[in-house]
RNA sequence: GUGGGAGUAGCUCAACUGGCAGAGCACCGGACUGUGGCUCCGGUUGUUGCGGGUUCGAUUCCCGUCUCCCACCCCA
């Protein structure tokens, strides 16, 4: 049997009343704060992704769905003929899975990837169809473990490109670290690396971008939509997943950059999350500073974690290395005084920054949003900036993260756009549903009325009167004659129709019908003219549909 | 990716140390051929996740694998 692959299932009624509930609401939300809905592909290619959301972080080197879309195949033949006649005595080859820097990283590569042992030194032999900063940040940062792992060798790199232009700065970098770089063109079709996205803000600046949209000031923009991540699956995170999240985002002259966005935007989720339902919405807020704070502050924290990270737990010391910001994560209680005595970003915000979160902050006290100053709230993805935001709701334990966000203000340059502050926040649906089914039973509404035709040619009549009902908006399902009564009406109330009408051949001569109300079992006879308003006056309050 | 637990009817779950695979709910038919719910009678619930092994015999024991759940890693 198929079935549906790991990580993702099927949402089926009653439970998509439920996330229809929950999009209408958010709909409604973002309209009365003027947002408009943005709707971008589904998949982008890989680079947009690497570069906003930040190559080193776990999203980008293990958690992302890419493949190679076209070209491909005719180039690598090239490459291995062009090996063929220029390492005539290759003494071995190492593949891509024995890279020192490839590992977990391995599964988003760009492209075919060798390595090469020629005359006792070793070539990198790496096609990424146009070198990019990324090449070179990978470079400055494994350049020298790899080094290490040949023994000291002299070591090259040669870059496979299909378009040519390897930059100046590139080899000059690469240069001053004993690293030669070569360049070879082949005139062939590169392939595409195209990746289903993990989170939607890149795409959404891609398109700010794409089609100039800072010529239209201020753009405040929303989207529903699945996402994709590549995790071991888990209650409430699965590998599609769907997010609901929005962007204010513009130009600087259009104010994009100013506290009041950041205070609109949080005011509006609290407001959103009190609509839901949601028991005891928090606020944490925090501000991360501006990118050079970040690396100073980061700095910093390794210093002070260096003499006594020997004291703690395993993961910390791994964090300590990898990322130290996560130390703060840590609930390991013999951990926590060590952690008390970090240093604090909010010590290293330059004046614009504090200045910048303490408005925010004024804001929201005179919008009556509440809030919980959060020292160690750190945001995972590389460009955040300045304000960093998590709503967290009362259960749910260790996942009682339902929203989280923030300011991304030097992103569109970093892709390669004109300057565009931004804030934004993307919710995680399938918690939120969750969370929704854990507070409230669902709703589901069945049908105004059940059409039950009873005998000869009466199918006929009955389709007849549920078009002419449903075109005065009644809710109406249709029994087949083919049936005995008795069956009619029991799937009528299976089916949780208030109403059931019966259509005989008496009742269509003489148009006026019987109605039998199922939940008093009482009937009545109702001309046909009457039917609509008769039986959409029996709706219920709660009913959803 | 790591560690732990669990997979038996559509659903919720039984089956003592290895001995004919069961119950409730739901579903279908009838009692009742133009009047549902209640009641009564009858029926199907099935490759015990999948594959292999041990055994006269495996839902049970062993190995592998898949999926889900929990925790970790990480995180909107």
């Amino acid at each position: 049997m198929i079935k549906a692959v790991r990580g993702t299932r099927d949402l089926l009624p009653p439970e998509t009343a439920l996330w229809n509930f929950v999009e209408s609401a958010a709909r409604d939300v973002f309209r009365a704060y003027n947002f408009q809905e943005i709707r971008t592909p589904i998949f982008e290619e890989t680079q947009l992704f690497a570069r906003s959301v930040g190559e080193e972080t776990d999203i980008v080197s293990k958690e992302m769905y890419t493949w190679e879309d076209g070209g491909g195949s005719a180039d690598q033949e090239l490459l291995d003929a062009w090996l063929r006649t220029h390492f005539r005595e290759v003494t071995k080859l190492v593949q891509p899975q024995e890279f020192p820097t490839a590992g977990r990283s391995q599964r988003t590569r760009y492209g075919p990837s060798v390595q090469v042992e020629w005359n006792g030194s070793w070539t990198l032999v790496r096609a990424r169809y146009g070198a990019k900063n990324q090449d070179l940040r990978h470079l400055v940062q494994h350049g020298n473990a790899w080094r290490e792992m040949h023994g000291g060798k002299p070591v090259s790199l040669l870059l496979v490109t299909a378009r040519g232009s390897v930059p100046e700065a590139f080899t000059t970098i690469a240069r001053t670290m004993g690293i030669v770089v070569d360049e070879l063109e082949l005139r062939v079709e590169a392939p595409q690396f195209l990746t289903l996205r993990p989170e939607n803000t890149a795409g959404v600046v891609r398109a700010y971008i794409e089609h100039n949209l800072e010529n239209r000031g201020l753009n405040k923009l929303f989207y529903i939509g699945p996402q994709f991540r590549r995790e071991r699956p888990q209650k409430g995170r699965y590998r599609q997943f769907y997010q609901i999240g929005a962007e204010i985002i513009g130009p600087r002259h259009s104010g994009s950059d100013k506290p009041l966005r950041d205070a609109e935007i949080l005011e509006m989720l609290d407001t959103l999350l009190r609509r839901l339902g949601i028991r005891n919405p928090t606020l944490h807020l925090n501000s991360v500073g501006c990118a050079a704070d970040r690396a100073v502050y980061n700095e910093a924290l390794r210093a002070a974690l260096a003499p006594v990270v020997i004291q703690m737990c395993a993961d910390c010391q791994r964090r300590a290395v990898t990322n130290p910001l996560r130390v703060f994560d840590c609930k390991v209680p013999g951990d926590q005084p060590i952690i008390e005595k970090l240093p604090l970003i909010k010590n290293y915000l330059d004046k614009d920054c504090q200045e910048h979160f303490d408005n925010v902050k004024a804001l929201l006290r005179a919008a009556g949003v509440s809030f919980i100053p959060n020292d160690r709230l750190v945001r995972g993805l590389d460009y955040y900036s300045r304000t960093a935001f998590e709503f967290t709701h009362g259960a749910l334990g260790a996942q009682n993260a339902i929203l989280g966000g923030g300011r991304y203000d030097g992103l569109s340059e970093s892709l390669g756009g004109p300057p565009a502050p931004g804030i934004g926040f993307a919710m995680g649906e399938d918690r939120l549903v969750l969370a929704l089914q854990d507070q409230t039973p669902t709703i589901l509404g069945g049908p105004d009325a059940f059409i039950a035709p009873i005998g000869e040619g009466m199918n006929r009549e009955a389709i007849k009167l549920a078009k002419e009902l449903r075109e005065k908006k009644v809710i109406v399902e249709l029994g087949d004659r083919s049936f005995r009564l008795k069956k009619l009406l029991e799937t009528a109330s299976k089916v949780g129709a208030r109403y059931a009408i019966i259509v005989g051949e008496d009742e269509t001569n003489a148009d006026i019908f019987k109605v039998k109300d199922l939940i008093t079992g009482e009937q009545i006879s109702v001309p046909r003219a009457e039917l609509p308003q008769k039986l959409q006056s029996g709706r219920s309050q709660g009913r959803s549909s």
